[in-house]
RNA sequence: GGCCCUGUCGUCUAACGGUUUAGGACAUUAGCCCUUCAAGCUAAAAAUACGGGUUCAACUCCCGUCAGGGCCGCCA
């Protein structure tokens, strides 16, 4: 076991890009040379997953722990599948989740184009005809057909499906002669049967025999790399000290060492984190109704809870603690304590952390952010006020109830958020939570009423006496304490028994009921509270309107 | 099929050869609180894949088996 260590740290040291000066000068400025250097590398070809997410946070957890940079690159080099629109909703998720990068889009003033691949192919064509030159790679011109009937053959006799290397011994002549032809090409990769060993920092040594995959394609032609290739490329020129990906890349490794051996530069470090896992265990997908980043956020599940959830999902501190901000998480996060198995995403333990996060907020940001919900289910609408043009912030705006045009302040619906910020697992759910507050008239079954064996005279007496009761507290004096107050000495005195038999010690035989005549609903905050918000007009109007389903 | 990675409660994980009747969290169940729900508090149930070794001692090291996953593209 030492001995493996020491082997790891010579390794390391031999092949670390950064200690390094490159005689090969990009255009690329860079902030700070020398230092930890580590990226993310997306291609825009969908919604952005939270694979990515959590990949971006392990880069930029690192990152900031060493004081290095993270980067932002986009993979763009697939014309047909990348899409603008993905690469905005990439760069929003990053945003929203406050994870951010020193260099890429939107960084460099302006000065994106060395952060696409696809503005790139200048550099590309420059280490492509290198490889060329020193013929390092070879042009095939062998058809797809072909190839994927070789490549069905040999796995159907339990063989790795490699290339033949049918064109790699192909005259100079004949090359000239397909290529004039305008015959159609790649080039290929020379590899000779060999053992390539690498150290992961996650997982230690990594072998794997060359044997397995043979002379690999690496670009479409002198200005179009693949995938590996420009990545490489791309990791050498950005100066990447480390190179942080998903486990899924593994196999990619030893050919990316195979390449920068061609081309004659170093590697940076590996560390492959373990992957995010569906219920069924394999890798997270669309298959398993994976969401898009963005979609967690319209759902009203909070960033920092997003964060926190994502961190412990293939990394823990080693002690019990699990509630993490962003600040605790770069001082606490270490590579030594990446988990090495993949990790079921457990969508209850995010509800779970994100009601964590709701319930410490304070409640006039919370507020603030159940608002658009609430006027997107049009229960109201922010009041246009001449004067203000829209620039003011949310606390100073004043806000129409739609169904009664009543016009209500901040304060009121910060209120009605309070009663519920214990309730609630994910903001989109207050709209359903507190939509009584904004209606005229409430909706529900008049058996709802109904606490325990009462009869329907019963909750009619009862509704009675709650609005008599009720009626008798001064307009000033309308706070939850005092009602709370009344109604309790009120049910100390008798006046809310029905009948002389069993059971009416039960206080549920009038607040069940005032409950419901208030809010409508099976589950809600306590009669007090609301009606002290209600006011004692809509009170009292409530209770008739509960008097009419009977 | 080949290669590679991984294997502790249902799930995320702790235990880095002995302090362990394998600890915590989510979820589950029960109780308390209580007008309901939620929150909170208390408690319960729940795991070292299997088989060999090494060792005085193994969840921990080694080997094998099994299982799961990843990759095998002119995608990234």
């Amino acid at each position: 076991m030492p001995k493996e260590n020491e082997e790891d740290r010579a390794y390391e040291q031999k092949n670390t890009a950064l200690s390094e000066k490159s005689d090969n000068p990009s255009e690329l400025e860079l902030i700070s040379p020398g230092q930890i250097r580590v990226r993310i590398a997306p291609s825009p070809t969908g919604p952005m997953h939270i694979g990515l997410a959590r990949v971006a946070l392990f880069n930029y957890l690192f990152a900031k722990k060493n004081n290095g940079n993270l980067i932002l690159r986009i993979e763009d080099t697939d014309r047909e599948r990348s899409e603008e629109r993905w690469e905005k909703e990439i760069i929003q998720g990053l945003s929203w989740l406050q994870i951010e990068w020193q260099e890429g889009p939107l960084r460099q003033n302006g000065k994106y184009g060395p952060y696409y691949q696809s503005k790139r192919k200048e550099i590309y064509k420059k280490y492509i005809k290198k490889l060329l030159d020193e013929e390092k790679i070879y042009y095939c011109f062998c058809s797809k057909q072909d190839l994927d009937a070789q490549r069905q053959y040999l796995m159907s006799i339990g063989k790795p499906p490699i290339y033949s290397g049918k064109c790699r011994y192909l005259s100079k002549k004949e090359v000239e002669e397909n290529l004039s032809k305008g015959k159609p090409y790649v080039l290929r990769l020379k590899t000779q049967p060999e053992k390539i060993v690498f150290y992961d920092k996650i997982r230690g040594k990594i072998e794997y025999n060359t044997e397995t995959f043979g002379d690999i394609v690496v670009a479409k032609d002198i200005s179009t790399p693949l995938y590996n290739l420009a990545c490489v490329i791309d990791d050498y020129e950005m100066r990447i000290s480390h190179i942080i990906r998903g486990e899924d890349h593994i196999p990619n490794t030893p050919k990316q060492i195979l390449i920068a051996r061609a081309l004659g530069i170093k590697t940076p470090a590996y560390l492959h984190l373990p992957l995010i896992l569906g219920p069924d265990k394999s890798k997270l997908s669309k298959r398993h109704g994976a969401k898009s980043v963005l979609e967690y956020k319209k759902e009203g599940y909070l960033p920092e809870a997003m964060i926190n959830f994502l961190a412990l999902l293939g990394w823990n501190p080693g002690t019990e603690k699990e509630i993490f901000s962003i600040t605790s998480l770069i001082k606490e996060f270490s590579v030594e304590r990446i988990q090495k198995s993949g990790a079921v995403f457990n969508p209850r333990k995010l509800d779970w952390i994100n009601g964590f996060y709701i319930r410490k907020k304070p409640i006039e940001k919370l507020t603030s952010l159940c608002i658009p919900y609430l006027i997107k289910e049009k229960l109201i609408a922010i009041e246009n006020n001449k004067n203000n043009g829209g620039k003011i912030a949310l606390e100073q705006k004043k806000y129409k109830i739609l169904e009664t045009d009543k016009i209500v302040s901040f304060n009121y619906i910060k209120e009605a958020v309070l009663l519920y910020q214990e309730r609630l697992r994910k903001i989109s759910e207050i709209s359903q939570l507190i939509d009584f507050f904004f209606k005229k008239e409430l909706n529900y079954e008049k058996d709802l009423l109904r606490w325990k064996d009462m009869t329907d005279k019963e909750i009619k007496t009862i509704l009675d006496r709650l609005k008599k009761i009720l009626s008798s507290i001064k307009e000033n004096q309308w706070t939850e304490e005092n009602i709370k107050a009344v109604l309790n000495k009120s049910f100390y005195e008798q006046k809310f028994k029905l009948k002389k038999e069993a059971g009416k010690g039960d206080r549920g035989y009038f607040l069940w009921p005032l409950r419901v005549a208030l809010s409508g609903k099976k589950n809600s905050a306590g009669p007090f509270e609301i009606s002290a918000l209600l006011g004692k007009k809509e009170t009292l109007e409530r209770i008739d309107q509960a008097k009419k389903k009977i």
